[in-house]
DNA sequence: ATCTGCAAGATTGCATGCAACCAACGAAGG
DNA sequence: CCTTCGTTGGTTGCATGCAATCTTGCAGAT
């Protein structure tokens, strides 16, 4: 039968090791951490109010994704991308990630496609607003998160997740035109339909669509 | 028991973590550890002669990357495969392999290719000899593993060992006919001379044929 | 003035102690 | 006899202490 929502790909060992990874990840996400940056263990420990252990644990796990780098007797940093990284994670998520949505659209329950409209209205809330390129970043993540997370096979959620992930470092809304922003949120909405329709591969279509025109659109060069 | 690893050498040259890590991987590998075998830490931690952090590391980094299964407060286990999750599995390294071998051939330097021969030999030898299935199995998981390690990006080689590291609990070779076997031979060999001519696609294909031989000569039951 | 060597501070990695939690066993009651 | 609850042993998760290593700054020599 059904299992109840365990959450692929996301090994959930303790308590405050599990608050931290979060805080930490997040702060990565929202660039409090600049790209290159020292982390250390004790001046995060008394940050977040906990011990260095869960901290050691937290950075592990994030080293284990690549999202910080760690040398031997030198702790982690967090991880610096060439553009040219940058561009090759693009490639490789436009191939994959319409791969995931068509997998994973057949498999959403009514708690996945509540949880894509509400994340897609929170989106169109703050787009209508202040344009919170953090906070818009982080939303967009989640949104595509729920595809990766749902495809259907627990190892090809890690395998996702580690491509797309790192992409996260580089603030991806920070430069968009609002001509860009508006055709990704209608992406967005779209996404919504198909997956409500349980259509994968339409879906997927949209899905590719939305990050080859993504690519165009935040190029920094 | 194994207790080859019992006296240390090297006294205080650090990387125990990553030394636990490795001997954990390979007893994994070689099904020492049966799946769904329980983990405790304080007995690793005796057995290897170190305390319960390192283990602990260890034990977390294989955790993300889906090697074993944690529960909050129940530690970890080794993770246990469904038939459909191999074969899943078997699909996708079929897609993806190959492409990291296109991508990995012509980027490799003479040491690449020298480990590659050195593997290859290794394997001919055993097969030869005894056919020790656990450490062919562990000769073979490196040889593929150099081209994936090679493919160019560091995020895409972590998200292709999330979707090959998990097969090494199938013990590929044990269940192999000679014939199969033979022919898993040639392929390795088809694969140095390819990548000492550089050749990505004649890899590629080479790699995509393997795998695909090897689906049909394995009988997951 | 620049480079080299050293010494002190700082940081990581490992070991250990302690509390919380879980699982299993046994006893008491229905 | 079966069910239920309390107790006990064991394991994990977190905090802390200590040694090894790296970094930084300075003094001295060339």
């Amino acid at each position: 039968m059904v299992s109840e929502r365990s959450e692929a790909g996301e090994p959930t060992t303790g308590e405050a090791s599990d608050r931290v990874y979060a805080e930490l990840l997040a702060r990565i996400s929202e660039g409090e951490f600049a790209a290159g940056e020292r982390l250390y263990e004790q001046a995060l420990a008394h940050d977040l109010g906990v011990s260095r252990t869960p901290v050691r644990d937290a950075l592990k796990r994030l080293a284990a994704e690549g999202l910080v780098d760690t040398t031997p007797n030198k702790g982690a940093q967090v991880i610096s991308f060439t553009a040219e990284d940058a561009a090759t994670l693009y490639e490789l998520r436009a191939q994959f990630e319409p791969v995931a949505c068509r997998l994973s659209v057949p498999r959403l329950v009514e708690a996945d496609l509540a949880e894509l409209e509400d994340l897609d209205a929170r989106m169109q809330a703050i787009v209508a607003g202040g344009h919170d390129a953090a906070e818009l970043t982080g939303l967009n993540n989640a949104f595509h998160a729920v595809f990766v997370e749902r495809c259907g096979n627990r190892h090809l959620s890690i395998a996702l997740q580690a491509l797309f992930r790192p992409a996260v470092v580089t603030r991806t809304f920070r430069e968009y035109s609002p001509r860009s922003l508006e055709r990704s949120m209608q992406a967005h909405q779209q996404l919504v339909e198909a997956a409500r329709a349980g259509d994968g591969e339409w879906a997927e279509a949209v899905m590719r669509a939305h990050i080859l025109s993504t690519r165009h659109a935040t190029h920094h060069d």
